[in-house]
DNA sequence: TTCTATGCAAACGATTTGCAGGGAG
DNA sequence: CTCCCTGCAAATCGTTTGCATAGAA
């Protein structure tokens, strides 16, 4: 693999990406290097981003497309990255990035604006949902829809 | 056209398929066979639909997939349909089905299992987020994630 | 009749898979 | 050393499109 990942301008959250690659070696997956730079991609970006998007981003660094979806995925599973689907395209982030800000998200269905709410605002369908029927919610992989303030206004 | 589409089970729901066809009249768009079999066929099953499910329900019918693609476009700008991708697939189904059939849906992170949830769950979330942000949450376009109790249990 | 919608087949972009070599643990 | 992960290329999946014809208005 070429070496000039370093190009990646890996400024932003350099602890997040740390801490993502950390929870995936205590899955017993390997950290490499491909994975590292996919990782710093997602970290360097606020956004949510979609794999061709990542594909691209880590391109110079001679990163597969093959291999950055099998990465996705494999991040995905760890609980490092989730998955937002909401706005039509599939569109990846970091899991830790949000929950330094502690935030759960709703989309506006009509705007697509996306709305942040207060973690605990899940608590009690968490709690409810387990003891309902065993599932885990996970609320910073949560995304709920609906109508903004403003497009629920304007009906 | 082959002309067997009478073993479609049209059963439930016909007045919302007439509904549906009225309205794409009253658009300026025609009301062919095809797009007759294609309603009904939303209108005979409670749950959204994916385009394969779909085109696979309409196939003994002779009707074509690529038809089945260009009569979900004109429905859902038509406002006859409207269309789901949070669960990852897109899925479609008649709006006016959407109301009478509550429930909310959980996927599983891990092995993709959609749960259903009771549509209560979210109820206190609900009013919260009213109250506190001013956003209407929509349950039935809500997709919660996290780990599904096997899942859970496995790690 | 006019003009749209359909069937067909081929094109298309996005994602996946099988395989052989390379690198993490 | 042992496997897992990777790059590659080809396969596959879901969806779209161009064209000639059938069919609705």
């Amino acid at each position: 693999m070429p070496s000039n990942h370093d190009e990646l301008h890996t400024a932003a959250a350099p602890g997040a990406v740390r801490a993502a690659l950390h929870i995936l070696r205590a899955q017993g997956e390997r950290v490499t290097m491909p994975r590292r730079i996919v990782v710093t991609a997602l970290a360097a970006r606020p956004h949510p981003l979609s794999a061709a998007e990542i594909a691209e981003l880590v391109a110079p660094s001679g990163v597969h497309r093959a291999t950055v979806y099998r990465t996705l995925d494999r991040l995905v599973v760890a609980g490092v990255v989730s998955v937002h689907t909401a706005t039509g395209a599939t569109c990846y982030h970091l899991t830790a990035i949000d929950a330094a800000h502690d935030h759960l998200h709703a989309v506006c269905r009509t705007c697509s604006t996306i709305v942040p709410l207060p973690v605990d605002a899940l608590q009690s369908t968490i709690v409810q949902t387990r003891v309902t029927t065993g599932f885990q919610l996970d609320p910073e992989q949560s995304v709920l829809s609906g109508l903004c303030r403003r497009c629920a206004a304007r009906k």
